[in-house]
DNA sequence: CTGAAAGCGCTTACAG
DNA sequence: CTGAAAGCGCTTACAG
């Protein structure tokens, strides 16, 4: 053991947890004492209460910082029979948006006093429900936030109510009250790749789609094929493919767009995974991309910019979203003022890379 | 802290926390009550306290399961002083490696009553420690794990002493009590990049490290150049290239590196963000790999799967790492059985795809 | 082997 | 505006 031991730390040696604690945290008691109030008075300072004389306030407040004093979250958490943690409930299986997810949570609690729990789950699992309920209800959570495709399960909404916890589910439909979502704007991501592969002059335009199971699937392909009827195009039904938002999947649904007479010059993919997987087989099947074929993803993670060659995609502020979300959660449902003055912030954007051109002239 | 709704908020609309909590949770008073014993003695056998008798024992579990209770975390960390919380403290850029580890740490911790906190930070800034410290202080955690970079940190070894807080050390060199560690074999897996390399037949060998500030870099280096060592050759100087573990210093480095005359035939990369950089390098040096070029990775993160060609590197099972220091670390520093019996499920291993092959012949 | 009392550090409900 | 009492759901220390 090194560094500082205080006069009064007559341990031994060795990590002892309890004779170590230096100088003990002060607690509401030896606040009340010092600023010879009771500890209901601090307490009513603690949690902004505003029945408390300006000048006791003031007084209180000093000793507080003072001391560094902090309230236990614990004892706190028992007494009002809510704890100071956030849930995070996913089930989305890139590493990249859990990660960029969490970080925009912790942005958004940051300097509030919650922590993050993190919680992946399995939806098709039989104890999925009761195990969700035993997580929440046992750490007796704040609130709990949902990404997609868990969000987007009703069961969990209803057993959200049920057990009375807060909750902000994130997805690209509202599912519920306005209060509780972060509605994401998938649609209009898809439209803006449409847009820019329309105007590139392809015809011959298809779609690679996510799972079923994710919402946004759908979206991506409705605000795709909106696009497309803008520009007087249709999406052909043998030129939509479906894979499920991974690499595999992506490569064989690509492959098989690609066997098609005449083939499509332009394949748009519902994220960037799956076209990571198209670009491979383009490759296998001896086509150039752009010269050949044009590919775009949807998501903007890291992978993007490391395939070969480097893909236009749409980026989807993720880490962003959480943010809000989590600010959201703490505001207690209220619409924070940052996304009501922008909404254009969780907006999505077209990046522009290597992967798209305009189509082969033969 | 936002106080947004307290508990006695009886708002006529919206999620009522109390309203709805259907029959309320068993305490450990009604357990005692109905199985006719003091609540202490319940209190016993939720602890596993040896001194109940049998009979006992097993009317209070009858009740216990009949009831589903459960104790409070909150009540028994406040009376316990310490939490159930287990903290991860990171600073890894990479997301997945952050998820493998969480995951890691969540299945280790499965069933245990745990919860995990998540906790990046940033080594650079100058509040780190002192927010460190708050953070586990606060929150009084049970333990935490740290992860590399931040475990190779002196100064972190010394607060978590300090402060008493348990804790497993997760780095690629013994840093540190054993009990209080998990060793990486960084150095066994890049012996085996070298070995498969020159087992290929190549000679004029170069090697990108990671940054400085990650003992991995020295250990990957180190492993590496025994194993050339081994096989009669040298590490050349001029055929090392600093990098920094990402996707754009790979490149830079890769870059300067084929710019030598006679240029190298294989690069091995401190790990497959730079060896990902590296592939581009070869790509705009107008170079085939493995025709003209190895190249190999270090981890096998999904992006080792996703480029091209797909990535030769060395596993490493991160998530089963996670595993083994969350039941370290639960079982208070002992070596969890199973890695004792079995050492080698979080040794690294040399997975061969299409990066690598023999030299050119001319 | 078992229990009654006191306490962990906060808050609620009730007074004044 | 402020406080004394009781309580949140557990555990420790002390008895027996």
């Amino acid at each position: 053991m090194t560094a500082s031991k205080t006069p009064d730390d007559h341990s031994p040696e060795g990590p002892n947890l309890d004779a170590d604690s230096s100088r003990k945290r002060p607690t509401i008691n030896d606040i009340a004492r010092l600023a010879g109030v009771s500890k209901k008075t601090v307490s009513r300072v603690i949690n902004q209460s505003p029945s408390v004389r300006d000048e006791t306030r003031e007084r209180i407040e000093a000793v507080i910082a003072e001391h560094g004093y902090e309230p236990d979250p614990q004892a706190r958490g028992l007494a009002f029979r809510r704890s100071f943690l956030i849930g995070m409930i996913y089930d989305n299986p890139n590493p990249q948006y859990v990660v960029n997810m969490q970080q925009g949570l912790l942005d958004g609690m940051k300097g509030s006093g919650f922590e993050l729990v993190v919680h992946p789950c399995d939806r098709a699992s039989p104890h999925f429900l009761t195990d969700l309920r035993t997580f929440i209800e046992r750490q007796r959570l704040y609130g709990v936030v949902v990404t997609p495709s868990v969000s987007e399960d009703e069961r969990v909404g209803r057993l959200l109510r049920e057990i009375g916890c807060e909750y902000i589910r994130i997805a690209s439909v509202q599912l519920d009250d306005p209060d509780r979502m972060i509605v994401g704007r998938d649609r209009l991501g898809a439209h803006q790749a449409a847009k820019h592969i329309t105007e590139l002059g392809h015809t011959r335009i298809a779609f690679i789609s996510g799972p079923d199971t994710f919402r946004s699937s759908h979206e991506r392909r409705g605000g795709f094929e909106d696009g497309l009827n803008e520009a007087g195009l249709k999406l052909e039904p043998n030129f939509v493919a479906n894979a499920a938002y991974t690499f595999e999947t992506g490569l064989t649904a690509a492959e098989e767009l690609l066997k098609l007479s005449p083939r499509p010059t332009a394949i748009f993919c519902g994220n960037d995974e799956m076209a990571a997987g198209a670009l491979q087989a383009a490759r296998r099947a001896g086509l150039n991309v752009p010269a050949d074929l044009t590919v775009i993803g949807f998501d903007d993670f890291q992978i993007a910019s490391r395939v070969w060659p480097p893909l236009t995609t749409i980026r989807i502020p993720t880490r962003e979203v959480g943010r809000m979300a989590a600010l959201k959660l703490i505001a207690g449902g209220q619409e924070p003022r940052e996304l009501k003055a922008e909404p254009e912030r969780i907006a999505p954007s077209l990046v522009v890379r290597e992967s798209s051109g305009p189509p082969p002239s033969k």
